[in-house]
DNA sequence: TCAATATGATAGTATTACTATCTTTGCAGT
DNA sequence: ACTGCAAAGATAGTAATACTATCATATTGA
């Protein structure tokens, strides 16, 4: 994943942080310290403190600290495109892509263990912190910038192969964000407010992925 | 709704408000400004000139504003609540009192035009802040103190009309909070990021009313 | 070698999120 | 009518946050 070097928005950073060694750092760091802090607490300063420069340098790649976070959550989601890219490329049936696709979305780490730290973090982050980026009073102006952008392209996607899988099928799109949005906040509920979920303690994935295909084909069964 | 007088958890506030002047008038108009300044902007400074007190009179009531924001999606949790469990009294068949809830769920307004503006408030409230009550790092002990407890009860209703319909259907709680998270989150996406929907630029509530009924009865059939 | 650019270092400001204290108002019970 | 106590008003103060500005130094690539 390191190298895939997608093409980020400009508007999300002031100077492009992957091309610069503290850019990278912070990015990496970053993205760690609002896992662990949480995204109400992780400051500019806290992060400067932690990588050993100053808040004016970090105020250098980025605006404020909800753009660094838009940075990070597009990040995440070019990464689970390009993976529901190759999966439709190598997948027989829609029905086998949209299983494959659900289970990229929930991160099912058993099957490929070769899933980076970065992407890990970049999933807890999502689950956490990622409603966060559009619930602003600057979605509509964030919006007409393209700020959310992969999430639409990644949304688009799943809603073709939805048609594929059923060409009659009227809310490819609604279906295809609502799934992803439930991939995250039945993960969240099943980690924090259980009886919102019928999941037992036993954190295994493969309850989410069985409602989630429930839920999906029996929408355009 | 105004004289419903829901008895609400005590550790959300400092001194119950509506048992004061000061207090009702925090609520009704904390609520007002939460709504159009979006709750990061908003502050009980703000609100304090606003209702012509002092920020220390608004600290005697809550401890700090996420709480209040706590306790007004509260509010709006029990009055949902109050809601379904009416149409279920009220209704003959499972199917029935699921299509009606859906309708409560995306606050159609059209059929009873009582509605107070409280409602209407507090709707938008939960469409755009309500997410940010439990991502936050205090879920595990808010949810001790069971300050989600409102929710939790209108998922369990939900749940068990879900189980009503089809008894063997294991996901009823799943199901529940997902249908209500989609009616607030596609209603979010139609009007400010329409490209993660399939729903056009007549704002009529009747679409994502049938996406919903589509969803939910797909699943139990 | 020069010039641009990246980074370091430090300071400063307005706002936010509180806490503390002291005074005044209004009402309840005797 | 008097007393006492809670509600509300008024003011001040503090630490942290979210920035902005400026000047110096290090690097590097043409």
């Amino acid at each position: 994943m390191e190298q895939t070097a997608m093409k980020m928005n400009e508007k999300l950073f002031i100077k492009n942080p992957e091309a610069h060694v503290l850019g990278r750092k912070i990015i990496k760091d970053g993205l760690l310290l609002i896992n662990k802090l949480g995204y109400e607490q992780f400051t500019f300063k806290k992060l400067a403190i932690d990588i050993q420069t100053s808040e004016a340098g970090i105020y250098r790649y980025f605006e404020n600290k909800h753009k660094f976070l838009i940075y990070l959550i597009a990040l995440y989601w070019n990464y689970i495109d390009l993976k529901v890219q190759m999966i439709i490329t190598n997948s027989e049936t829609p029905e086998l892509k949209l299983k494959s696709i659900i289970r990229i979305l929930v991160m099912n780490l058993n099957d490929n263990n070769n899933s980076s730290l970065l992407e890990i973090q970049l999933h807890k982050l999502i689950v956490w912190e990622g409603a966060k980026t559009y619930h602003t009073r600057n979605v509509n102006h964030d919006n007409e910038n393209q700020l959310f952008k992969p999430y639409k392209d990644l949304c688009a996607r799943i809603s073709d192969v939805i048609r594929e899988a059923n060409t009659q099928y009227p809310y490819s799109h609604s279906l295809a964000s609502s799934i992803i949005e439930i991939a995250h906040s039945q993960r969240y509920f099943r980690d924090h407010l259980p009886s919102l979920t019928d999941f037992n303690e036993t954190k295994n994935d493969e309850q989410i992925i069985i409602f989630l295909n429930s839920l999906l084909f029996g929408a355009i069964r």
